[in-house]
DNA sequence: CCCGGCAGTTGACCTAGGTCAATGACCGAT
DNA sequence: ATCGGTCATTGACCTAGGTCAACTGCCGGG
């Protein structure tokens, strides 16, 4: 939907099968997808696991296949503010810049689809679309990041865990290619910690939270990982965004 | 620093000139010039004057040449979120994106450059380095959007106001060209409130704060809008960064 | 010169959410 | 089966910062 770039047309569509790793490209040829097996390749990573560290030079740009990665940063006395939270055909890395601006660690198993620095940035210079393709998604990640300022700055503690189910509930339906449908069952991602984490809040005001929305009926829990939104927009309206809609990549 | 782009030598270095407003231009020949006058113009507002808002569509992309402008959400009942702080040389507007994210508002005189979308989006297509410095510039927005998130989510309000402080002297330092060293004067280009709804805080707070820091000796006042920073070193003790450098654009 | 309005400060009070602590549920290891 | 550990929940309490309100100083207009 957006204006296309120059050159390179047979090359140009891949971009989204690199960065956002659509492992399977229909439109590419063999040529093309031989080329993209020679430089592809996979890591995983066990939950709690480190994938890099804030300051260490990381040596690889990548996407997740499978499973949630958390990027966060900590204050020197321990105090952790998450300010991602990554999803299947999410990117990680920089592209020009070696350097970690904060750990990123695996909250789930994490399969990530992996080119060596030296590879990916070889491949930037070979492949215009690629430039603007990672623009348009920082972009994006950009505006998440913006929304995501709202919510720690101004969102009481109840809005953010209801803005927080409908971020999960939104990525995991793109991820299925599902519609978001009320009703929706979902496994969170995260423990208390890490929501706490996310949101700006402790664990003990994450747990509270989820026990009055669940009396409040605004979800249901099966057990502590798993629930169910009955009323997507009931959700939304307790999440209290005018517009809506609080993404972060 | 960073690995040089592909095409065009001769036009590459310019794209520091178009979107970082870097007026004086020494390594561009006269044709450059020439070309560069003609699709720049001017654009003044004045305090309070709303730039762009949040959800209409913008038909200029540009930069700030003077003046400080605010980037905000507001929530549907009026709690007003600032995501963003632009100083000179800082860019404006999103490539690709006709609709704004945000409000825009200058918060002292500011002095835009200006571009058409049209004809910055066939600069665009003309000028390969040009985006791949944008990327760049988003990255370092982002980079700061995520440093303001752990401020937003985890700091007090007294780390929040000596962050704040830090902040802008950096920039003002930055935008001066001068190095940032103990004794630093500066204005405060924000109101108490706008710099509430940058941290996350009340008016009142702000104030008592203020008060507490002067009274403590990390920072002198003046008036209400001018202050010193007698100790950089101590002041960034008090905001509380591990490494330092909360960063915002 | 006075008056009204706005920005800022300060005080008194209140409350959302943090802190601390006890308890339960669910492991995986012995 | 038992133990130790991690994760989650809940209660009792406390405090940082929000709320409400009074007051000041400043500026611009009549």
């Amino acid at each position: 939907m957006k204006p296309a770039t120059t050159l390179r047309p047979e090359r140009e569509r891949c971009a989204d099968c690199l960065i956002r790793h659509r492992a399977v490209c229909s439109h590419c040829g063999p040529a093309e997808l031989e080329f993209l097996d020679a430089i592809k390749s996979y890591r995983t990573f066990k939950p709690g696991e480190e994938i890099t560290a804030m300051g260490q030079e990381t040596d690889f740009l990548g996407s997740v296949v499978n499973g949630v990665v958390s990027l966060s940063r900590i204050l020197a006395d321990g105090r952790r503010q998450m300010v991602g939270l990554l999803f299947p055909s999410d990117f990680i890395g920089r592209p020009m810049r070696a350097q970690a601006p904060f750990d990123a660690i695996a909250v789930t198993d994490v399969k990530l689809c992996i080119f060596s620095r030296p590879r990916f940035e070889a491949l930037l210079r070979d492949t215009p679309s690629l430039e603007s393709r990672l623009l348009e998604m920082t972009l994006d990640e950009l505006d998440a990041a913006r929304d995501w300022m709202v919510l720690l700055g101004r969102k009481t503690a109840r809005e953010k865990m209801a803005s927080f189910f409908l971020l999960v509930a939104r990525r995991l339906a793109a991820v299925a290619r599902a519609e978001l449908r009320d009703g929706v069952e979902l496994e969170l991602p995260l423990t208390r910690e890490d929501m706490a984490d996310f949101l700006g809040l402790t664990i003990e005001t994450v747990s509270r939270q989820i026990s009055a929305l669940r009396k409040a009926g605004a979800i249901e829990l099966t057990d502590a990982r798993h629930m169910r939104i009955p009323d997507i927009a009931a959700l939304a309206e307790i999440a209290g965004d005018d517009d809506d809609g609080g993404m972060i990549d």
